[in-house]
DNA sequence: TTGTACGCGTTATCAC
DNA sequence: GTGATAACGCGTACAA
């Protein structure tokens, strides 16, 4: 049986409340003796305080949930990292759960941990549970959208310049002189990938470049291979490829590798997400890199803030990816 | 204000512990009446039961934590998807926590999410805290080490077969020829690195072949680079090198690239650990690989064996690690 | 300065 | 079948 603050009390030979008083460091209205008394019993007891009852009685939890696509995504991991450091800071815990991009799996989470009374939640939407977003705007309840944006939700949003970073990208392609450019994404359900893909359509147009249908794939990964086969077999076959995430960028490693297409001088290619080692493989690989540890930490701050009912901004806060050109795309020119 | 059990209660025209009863499926004693009139008051209120306080009651969170080193450690991160997807079924949540290998650090978890009462704690241990390990293990709380060992506690432990696995991965650069094999660990300040470099020494000595400290270096990551230099600064460097986790394969690759020293052609080099992309990058890379999902998955049960109070076996579960030979390394013969 | 009594939301135990 | 009532461990007025 675990030792509780009425035992200390007997032992120190007080009352609950006094032991309570001393653990919430209440000592200005208590005598030295008393004090030592406690500090006492609690050693030898080896009292811990129970944060439960703790909980219960001040509604606060002490600790946040965090929904995420997936942990095995390395930006993913960047922003819990980040999360898990800030909150740290002021005793709180981080439960992390995969939604996978399931609206379902995301549902029970969140009714999950609300059930268990977490201060708050840190969200990387599927945007398909509307109204259980609403409920808890209605409800007051604090949380954050990471990534990606839900249309129409008055929710504290941390998100990149996803469309502006993507044409960027794709007008260095067009400055490096590759006139056939491709895009490959997973399903267009979320706002991030919709926006890379208007990010590369924008580009190719104001820079008169027709915008493809061929050219623009948007499948599941476990499909993707297919559709890169099909879009290597074209009469006109793409020389520079954006890949919208790591996944992706990973499928097209693979089936480059398989077909014996050489990164960087068949193909130029840029990924968008952060890739280790993209600066220290051969060839090196131009990203385009999102802060994401930055990204974590403000939508830590913003979070506190709605727990604390502080004032917060409800526009998207919105984070400007950087573009690290590297020897992938050096340009269509470099068949060594 | 939340709904309360209460507020159904009244709603429905019954007693709280009838409304219990029915949350607990326990309908056999209830009119299809009552049954009825509960499903609505709770469907019209909207009522969610508050898991703290039945938490308080029971005394099971349902939630556990998780105390790694690092999650940005790939081997972590993959570990720490496969503990939340296993408990996922059980309806319980991971609390994940970096020590960073900070036994101060670990100690200020541990304690803390003992107090917040979590069911059980599977630790990534610093090996430092060993009076508070066996405080847990007096008490039979549930715990379970992951990775790494601790000495004379008896604990169920999770690991890889350390020894063995660099031991075979160097008499593979044996056999290859390399003849100048050296080792890059971290500080051996916890078991897995201290074994991997046990391995090392092994092979080396059973084919006759000398130990030289000048060839083995162990650095906190920091410094490594410097330690580097200095290997590659003897007179007689070597041409291969084993890189004992995958933080340290960054600092070679790093080192690599600056001096211009061709990975596969001017050093073989293998690295101890799960890297994504270590088969499709150029060259390939050779490595040690460990059942991440697997190990997770299995301490997940022997945790939750452990919180149901089931028998469990506290010798270590010892996973073989399996060697991809890649491209680099294909023999010191190979300077193209 | 310290102690009493009650509330937090749920569950378990008995009566009825 | 259903409903009081007492825990669970802690915090906090309010009384002493």
């Amino acid at each position: 049986m675990a030792i509780t603050m009425a035992d200390v009390a007997k032992r120190a030979g007080v009352s609950k409340s006094t032991v309570s008083q001393f653990l919430n460091k209440r000592y200005e209205y208590m005598s030295e003796e008393t004090r030592y008394k406690i500090r006492d019993a609690i050693k030898e007891l080896g009292y811990q305080p129970n944060y439960v009852a703790r909980s219960l009685k001040q509604k606060r939890t002490s600790m946040i949930g965090i929904i995420v696509a997936n942990i095995m995504h390395r930006f993913s991991t960047e922003v819990c990292r980040a999360l898990e450091d800030y909150f740290n800071n002021y005793d709180m815990n981080a439960i992390i759960c995969n939604a996978d991009n399931d609206p379902e799996k995301e549902r029970k989470y969140i009714e999950m941990l609300r059930a268990k009374q977490v201060d708050g939640l840190i969200i990387f939407p599927t945007g398909q549970n509307i109204e259980l977003y609403q409920e808890m705007i209605n409800a007051a309840y604090p949380v954050v959208f990471m990534d990606r944006k839900v249309k129409d939700l008055i929710v504290p949003t941390v998100v990149v310049n996803n469309k502006e970073a993507t044409k960027h990208a794709v007008e260095h392609l067009i400055k490096k002189q590759y006139t056939k450019i491709a895009i490959a994404t997973e399903e267009l359900t979320i706002s991030t990938r919709y926006e890379r893909k208007q990010g590369y359509m924008e580009a190719l147009k104001n820079n008169n470049m027709p915008v493809l249908e061929e050219y623009m794939i948007s499948t599941p990964i476990h499909l993707m291979a297919e559709e890169l086969e099909k879009l290597f077999s074209l009469e006109e076959p793409p020389t520079a490829l954006v890949a919208a995430n790591d996944l992706v960028f990973l499928e097209v490693l693979k089936f480059a590798k398989e077909n014996d297409i050489k990164i960087g001088k068949q193909l130029g290619l840029i990924v968008f997400d952060n890739i280790p080692f993209a600066n220290l493989v051969s060839p090196t690989v131009t990203t385009i890199s999102q802060p994401a540890y930055d990204m974590g930490k403000k939508a830590a701050e913003l979070l506190l803030k709605l727990i604390n009912k502080e004032e917060v901004t409800y526009k998207n806060t919105v984070y400007s990816c950087e573009l690290y050109v590297r020897e992938s795309t050096k340009g269509p020119g470099n068949f060594l």
